[in-house]
DNA sequence: TCAAGCTGTAAAAGAATCGTAAAAACCGCC
DNA sequence: GGCGGTTTTTACGATTCTTTTACAGCTTGA
């Protein structure tokens, strides 16, 4: 199921397009703000974002901007009011897929959004990235804020790992059975000493620890 | 890399594309008339060209007619506005390959581009090169500084897979399927030994390699 | 609050992998 | 069959990574 993620300060034209995406069969995250938009665009990884361009906080422009900037190619639909100049090249330039001048007709949205969806044919994931952590699948590499941090193979599984699981109560064995494999059988220690490894190189305090949470007597958890 | 060749009076959308161009790793080449935009389509050969069917010397139209009655088959791509009347039967006379409406998503531009150089049996690279080394496909020669290495026939094919997978992580199971094949099964050491050669023959120090870089437990990663 | 059991962590011990040269195997050609 | 060149394997020291260990600090529940 596809997640569409729409950004609208209107509650009730917000709802409205909420209510029609689901019953269209798309899973649908609601936002009043640039602000909380920009964050539900990064953690719900969202197929498409419909946005304003007007938000009482940041603008529509600059949520795009945002997301382009942090390389992340998330097709974008901007709603326009019926009087606002609409500068086409500049919502080219800020990487928007299309736009729709309100008012508009529920038939005219789905269509614009099912032809912005089937031209973005979604790639192969080949980065994740959580707060200033960008991981490079396919160069294998990590960086913070731009500078590459080294990882060793084990490192980089556990990591990875915790990436593809987020959110998740995760036990020690667990973990050991995914990254280690069936056949290895390290103690469950060493699980630890790798997280402490994760922490120190990407937690922005490794002593309070806000991204690889311990679930005592459990396991871990990671948060984006 | 590719090139393509932009041709438009808009000097905002000419430098947007470019600028779109060239994150995608394309080499753009623009210009605002269409005498300049043959000048450059002969002289510097592009794979690819976007023009403008309206420009303020001689129309779109006129480029592609010049061109294609010069035996010209450089794909082209045109641009035009909304309210302009396409004809499309006109288009494909003149020899344009695809049309594309303004304003346009850049994803939309992107696809199209993709599609149409996919089609375009674009002739296959002749050279490629990276630092001081130049590697001549056709001939089949390696200089370094001009100067002319020798390598054997497994030491260059692994270079040439190297070189067309650049900035990726390979393992040695992945060299080793593409460059020698499904059918032998030497094992991977043989990868590392061969590495060494590269080294020596390619790098400046091989003791501390800057291109071939070893990825632990992994297996290498090109650098240009 | 206290003890028992967990977890954080650095550092030591133990494994595995890599670089490399040299030996062995292979191959086409006369 | 032997020769020159190429490819693959082998062996071992050097390097890097993994796991364990030991102890301090923390959490939990009686």
């Amino acid at each position: 199921m596809q997640t569409i993620l729409v950004i609208d300060d209107d509650d009730s034209l917000r709802d409205t397009i909420g209510v029609l995406l689901e019953r269209e069969g798309f899973r649908a995250i609601l936002a009043a703000d640039g602000r909380s938009g920009l964050d539900h665009a990064v953690l719900s990884k969202p197929s498409l974002i419909i946005t304003d361009l007007r938000l009482p906080d940041i603008s529509g422009i600059e949520v795009c901007k945002k997301l382009r900037s942090s390389d992340d190619r998330t097709p974008i639909i901007v709603l326009s009011a019926a009087g606002e100049e609409i500068d086409k090249v500049l919502l080219l330039e800020i990487g928007a897929d299309d736009y729709v001048v309100k008012p508009f007709g529920t038939r005219e949205l789905l269509a614009r959004i099912r032809a912005v969806l089937r031209r973005s044919p979604s790639e192969p994931q080949k980065t994740i990235s959580f707060a200033d952590v960008q991981v490079d699948l396919e160069r294998r590499v990590v960086t913070k804020k731009g500078a590459e941090i080294r990882f060793t193979p084990a490192e980089y599984n556990l990591l990875t790992f915790f990436l593809q699981n987020p959110d998740r109560a995760l036990s020690r064995d667990m973990i050991l059975n995914s990254v280690w494999g069936y056949e290895s059988f390290p103690n469950t220690r060493t699980v630890d000493a790798h997280v402490v490894k994760l922490r120190q190189k990407l937690e922005a305090d490794p002593n309070t620890p806000r991204h690889f949470i311990t679930l005592h007597k459990v396991g871990y958890r990671f948060l984006p």
